[in-house]
DNA sequence: AGCTGATCATTG
DNA sequence: CAATGATCAGCT
């Protein structure tokens, strides 16, 4: 699977779609899912919505990173929604981030807003799990902002927190709402969130990859 | 130019 | 509705 990804290198998505027998669309103001998508279908993910990784057997996750051409990452990367309830017992030892980034197949996307989709080239995919200190930012971050939802200032978050990990609106819109719970304990509802990496974590993931490679 | 809140499609 | 896949786009 690993060398299916590699065997994508080099490869325009337009080269990679055609395999698939797949359109390319013109943008992806309608379509900010397709290349996640596409690579999935080509490396034979398990499709679907479910909470799994994209590779249940591995373990391991898929993650298309888009770069320029100078390998800086242009968005940040989703990694999960946030609990905002339910939160007792749970640690960074059991949480969902650290499960879903244990195991991470990146594959780079040089995705300059300037070329069409069809002629954006497929990077080098790399796997990758966190080092001790990947990990203690990750988890470091990961405990204050659980600990801030705890306390019910869930809206006081903003992307600002954290040095690698924020929490960002993740919902469908700004009217979408979910369950949450204030500082004195009762229900109300809010916008969901997510976990995201900040943009400078997966360009030093990226950097690191390079120099060993 | 980067950040962050807002948004889109699809699926179970 | 909430989870998957993310990028858009206005504001600073």
């Amino acid at each position: 699977m690993y060398l299916r990804a590699q065997a994508l290198a080099g490869l325009t998505l337009g080269e990679v779609a055609e395999r698939a027998g797949i359109s390319v669309p013109k943008d992806l103001k309608r379509n900010k899912g397709w290349i996640g998508l596409l690579l999935e279908h080509v490396l034979g993910a398990s499709a679907g919505s479910r909470p799994e990784p994209d590779f249940p057997h591995l373990g391991i996750e898929l993650k298309s990173l888009p770069i320029n051409e100078q390998g800086k990452p242009l968005e940040t990367t989703f990694v999960s929604v946030a609990p905002l309830t339910g939160l007792t017992g749970v640690n960074w030892k059991n949480c969902y981030v650290r499960k879903k980034l244990s195991r991470v197949l990146w594959v780079p996307v040089i995705t300059n807003k300037d070329l069409p989709i069809a002629c954006r080239k497929v990077g080098m995919p790399f796997l990758w799990s966190p080092s001790i200190e990947e990990e203690n930012l990750l988890a470091l971050d990961w405990q204050e902002l659980t600990d801030m939802i705890v306390l019910g200032e869930v809206e006081k978050i903003q992307g600002k927190h954290g040095q690698v990990l924020q929490l960002r609106p993740k919902g469908a819109n700004s009217q979408s709402k979910t369950q949450a719970f204030d500082r004195h304990g009762k229900p109300f509802m809010t916008l969901p969130r997510g976990f995201y990496l900040k943009i400078p974590f997966t360009q030093m993931l990226l950097h690191k990859h390079l120099r060993i490679n």
